[in-house]
DNA sequence: TTCAATCAGGACTAAATTGGTCCTGTATTC
DNA sequence: GAATACAGGACCAATTTAGTCCTGATTGAA
């Protein structure tokens, strides 16, 4: 099947977690906590979000991460872009434009362009907030111990 | 990134091959000739293929495989649902219904279906006859020999 | 000024997936 | 009955991905 990676699984867990206060600064060991994701793994993320704009981040003894922009306006798209790459189904057709010294002879090119846009835009139209929108009623008192006591699958 | 997987790619190849001769009975050898994919795995896809309903097959000394339909009725979605599955982003909503136990309280679910919902539909309006259309003019004759000398490396 | 907290940026290991091969059996035709 | 081809697995190898760890730079507070 056409497979999410789970580290994007994963920092959707965790951008939604951060989404609950926009402009709070976060710590790496908190955010851990707070999803049952392993600290280590929500740094490798982080990582790929800052520079990517979708957060920002602060050094030093009260520094953290914060989400950039309102979960609204976040999309998944660009989650995935973050992390993996182009959205593109075939390596060929990746972005970068020349890689494939046949791309002009190519006859799959023109069907697999055409699926990736839609694929894109479909992606695009997903925001964050689209994500997380049952859980934001109930979550934000009751969470602050329980959620981090019970482990919590990530995604499903 | 969102990545097809090879066998799709593959599939796609074999199987615009055949589409040549709607009707035509190709065996495996032929078709590995024909497109530079190696015999074992031309053979590996056609038993996902037949299955699925995208190709006939017939044992036996005249035997091999025909497509069952044109190529402009078979659409991309299907061939990768025939090899990989059902076309869904997430492990846990990939059709069967009840693999995740918190399904109903996942709050990530509405959202992905909707990406899924998107993406299978993009999926569906690309028929084979879309991935191939450029190279059916010149193709059939000068094909027969040249092509099965040069290799022929499948995508891109 | 020094120390502790925290992110930055890699290198690296282990596990899972995928790609590819091969073998044995069954159907069909000549 | 012999040759041809598909059917259906089991299996191994290679690639990719997930996850960990280490060293350094930056910041704020004691």
């Amino acid at each position: 099947m056409i497979r999410l990676s789970k580290l994007t699984d994963y920092a959707i867990v965790v951008l939604s977690e951060m989404a609950r206060q926009v402009g709070a600064v976060h710590t790496v060991a908190h955010l851990a906590d707070r999803t049952g994701v392993p600290a280590p793994t929500v740094a490798k993320l982080m990582k790929a979000m800052t520079p990517a704009g979708l957060t920002t981040s602060q050094r030093g003894a009260a520094g953290g991460y914060a989400l950039s922009r309102p979960a609204d306006a976040i999309s998944i798209a660009e989650i995935i872009t973050a992390l993996d790459g182009p959205i593109a189904l075939t390596a060929c057709v990746d972005g970068a434009d020349s890689q494939c010294g046949v791309e002009q002879l190519c006859p799959m090119r023109g069907g697999w362009e055409k699926v990736n846009r839609a694929i894109r835009n479909a992606l695009e139209e997903v925001t964050l907030a689209d994500m997380m929108a049952p859980i934001t009623f109930p979550a934000p008192a009751a969470a602050t111990t329980s959620t981090a006591a019970q482990p919590a699958r990530p995604a499903h």
